[in-house]
RNA sequence: GGCCCGGUAGUUCAGUUGGUUAGAACGCUAGCCUGUCACGCUAGAGGUCGUGGGUUCGAGCCCCAUCCGGGUCGCCA
């Protein structure tokens, strides 16, 4: 039978008490960490989520308190009143190690059984399976609550920012209709209408653009939001985003706003000044550049275009990939040479031809001669124009594809950051945040052979590009941008069509007919004939943004609760199949696998 | 759905060309110990080798299937 808590009220925190503290009367409570006995003197370590205390028993001890504290065992939760002494001998690696509780009162509140694992930071090597069936033991260590802490702060400024700055939090419904574009919907049957399902929201987008309508002009939410698709480390079905839109403003103004929301962020959560404006790059610099729309700028290694000189190239893949459109272009990883083997040159090769290069050209100048993995389709003296158009030193390794730049960006891309990761390139703690702007509004769909729009459908193209609409859709561009911090995309946002009439030439662009318009966004567009001041706004991932400023590998160690590869939890197994009964009042039937 | 990696005491791991009774550390249990804080010392318990099948005189090890977890591609307007 456990001890009652009655009489007793915390006064600390474990790890807040000092030397300030000694001699008041402290109480404290927690779960034991660690018991030393050393015969007729007993140490217990007791744990809160802000740190560890140090209580201690002595032959001077009431023999029944001494022997509780004895009886004692890790993760047993108590509460302990004494009176705070300074130690003997002090711990410096402690925060307070300087002091102890000598206790006269202890209450065993529960026992606990002996837990899977330690709870210490010696369980990040434990296998995660295993935590995460034990999630709530893992959420004791001090790791993981330091990073639901930092989640909370980031909560907490990002509602004093837009607080400040006149924003409404607003909630906006969970249960929705379901519109069959971008990602799978988690899908939500109706008992009352049957045959019929809500759809949980894959962003509040449709919403906030309603509350603009509606007049709110300014709203925040920091919004679930939920897609059916597969998980990554940095990719969770569920997931939480700081949702944003206003009016009567321009792209520039949003980002102002945005920027000044993570220099306060930066300052506030992580002590940090970053300098505003935040660098930009347009999405065709960045493809050009980096490779990505989301380069990581934390190092150089950038993309150089090697088209001009491999037009006239004996090697005819060159040549001719150029006259066909095409480009030849390379990285070069400078004084890598001597790390990257024959062996590893052949596992970046593979690595480029599983992400669509045909092939990768080489060059490795490791002695005195480069080893050129093309030199004998050269003509003469034209491998040393290769190595000058670098700018390469002995030393040097160049990486080369050529092909359509659908093609060498991306996968020079990859090959960057392969690279850069292997070859330690990446310094800690810089935190590279960088815009991309002027993003296509299309993009073509090598599956349908058509043009789809890349962000979604309501956001405003460029208004100098409008003309090329039905001419040229692939040169149109959108207002729309998104947030990078150090490779990941962070942030993405536009300023949204708010007249019906280039809303409507739009979706035809897209293919869409007024029938599929009216059955999917009917209601918005419909909202739009009611005059609709401009707008546009912006998502973060919260997750992401925590996972990145706290250096975590994957969003599990920001999210609580997290869900798995196969979007189950493991801790309470769901999803799992439900009774009869309940299927039935929703009007479901399983089909018969086979 | 494809590809890659992993699964051996509670935990982290080792385990030889397939060969006797599957080991270590930590943890756990019991005893001793007055200044520990990775306490120390002594003793002890603890294993469906993920699961199923196969090859073999013999399987933790080889083969097939399957489950679970991770990474990644597809997918994520």
């Amino acid at each position: 039978m456990a001890d009652s808590m009655s009489g007793l009220q915390r006064t600390h925190y474990c790890g807040e008490v000092r030397l300030s503290d000694v001699g008041k009367r402290v109480v404290v409570g927690g779960f034991v960490q660690k018991t030393r006995e050393l015969g007729n003197l007993t140490f217990i370590d007791l744990r809160d989520r802000t740190g560890v205390v140090q209580l201690s028993f002595d032959d001077s001890t009431d023999r029944a308190v001494f022997e509780k504290a004895g009886s004692c065992r890790a993760e047993y939760v108590l509460m302990a009143a004494g009176v705070l002494r300074e130690r003997e001998s002090k711990n410096p690696d402690l925060p307070t190690g300087d002091v102890e509780l000598y206790v006269d009162d202890l209450r065993l509140l529960a026992k606990a059984q002996t837990p899977p694992f330690e709870i210490s930071e010696k369980a990040d090597a434990v296998r995660e399976e295993l935590r995460l069936r034990y999630r709530y033991l893992d959420l004791r260590r001090p790791s993981l609550q330091r990073n639901l802490m930092m989640r909370h702060k980031i909560a907490k400024v990002t509602r004093d920012y837009f607080y400040e700055n006149g924003f409404l939090e607003i909630e906006t419904p969970m249960m929705m209709k379901s519109t069959p574009e971008g990602a799978r919907d988690y899908l939500v049957p109706s008992r009352v209408h049957p045959g019929s399902f809500y759809a949980l929201p894959q962003s509040p987008q449709i919403y906030k653009q309603l509350l603009m309508i509606s007049g709110l002009d300014r709203y925040i939410q920091i919004a679930r939001c939920f897609r059916d698709e597969d998980l990554r480390a940095d990719r969770q079905p569920e997931f939480t985003q700081i949702d944003m839109e206003m009016s009567f403003v321009t792209q520039e103004d949003i980002m102002q706003m945005v920027e000044g929301f993570i220099a306060r962020l930066m300052r506030e959560v992580m002590d940090r000044e970053i300098p505003t404006p935040l660098p930009r790059l347009t999405y065709q610099e960045a493809m050009e550049r980096y490779g990505s729309d989301k380069p990581d700028t934390r190092f150089g290694m950038e993309i150089q275009d090697l088209s001009a000189i491999a037009r006239d190239s004996a090697f005819s893949l060159f040549a001719e990939t150029v006259a066909g459109g095409g480009s030849v272009r390379a990285i070069v990883a400078k004084g890598a040479a001597a790390s990257l083997s024959r062996k590893g040159l052949d596992k970046l090769t593979t690595q480029a031809k599983g992400i669509g290069a045909k092939g990768l050209a080489t060059i490795r100048w490791s002695d005195d001669a480069p080893n050129c993995s093309f030199a004998k389709l050269l003509g003469e003296n034209e491998l040393p124009r290769y190595l000058e158009a670098l700018g390469m030193e002995r030393g040097d390794v160049a990486l080369i594809v050529a092909d359509k730049d659908r093609v060498t960006l991306p996968v020079l891309g990859q090959l960057r950051l392969t690279l850069g990761n292997q070859l330690g390139l990446i310094p800690e703690g810089m935190f590279n945040y960088l815009w991309i702007t002027s993003f296509p509004f299309f993009e073509y769909d090598e599956e349908s052979q058509s043009f789809v729009a890349m962000h979604h459908p309501f956001t405003m193209p460029l208004e100098e590009d409008l003309e090329y609409l039905s001419s040229d859709p692939g040169r149109v561009r959108a207002q729309a941008y998104d947030l990078v911090l150090n490779g990941t995309e962070l942030l993405s946002g536009s300023i949204r069509i708010t007249d019906y009439e280039l809303q409507e030439r739009m979706f035809r662009s897209l293919g869409l007919t007024p029938e599929e318009i009216e059955a999917k966004f009917g209601f918005l567009v419909e909202a739009y004939h009611y005059g609709a001041p401009p707008h546009g706004g912006v998502g973060i991932g919260l997750d992401r943004l925590a996972m990145v400023l706290l250096g975590a590998e994957s969003l599990r160690d920001v999210v609580a609760f997290p869900k798995v590869q196969n979007a189950s939890e493991l801790m309470s197994g769901c999803p799992s199949p439900v009774d009869e009964a309940s299927l039935c009042d929703l009007h479901i039937r399983l089909r018969e696998e086979k």
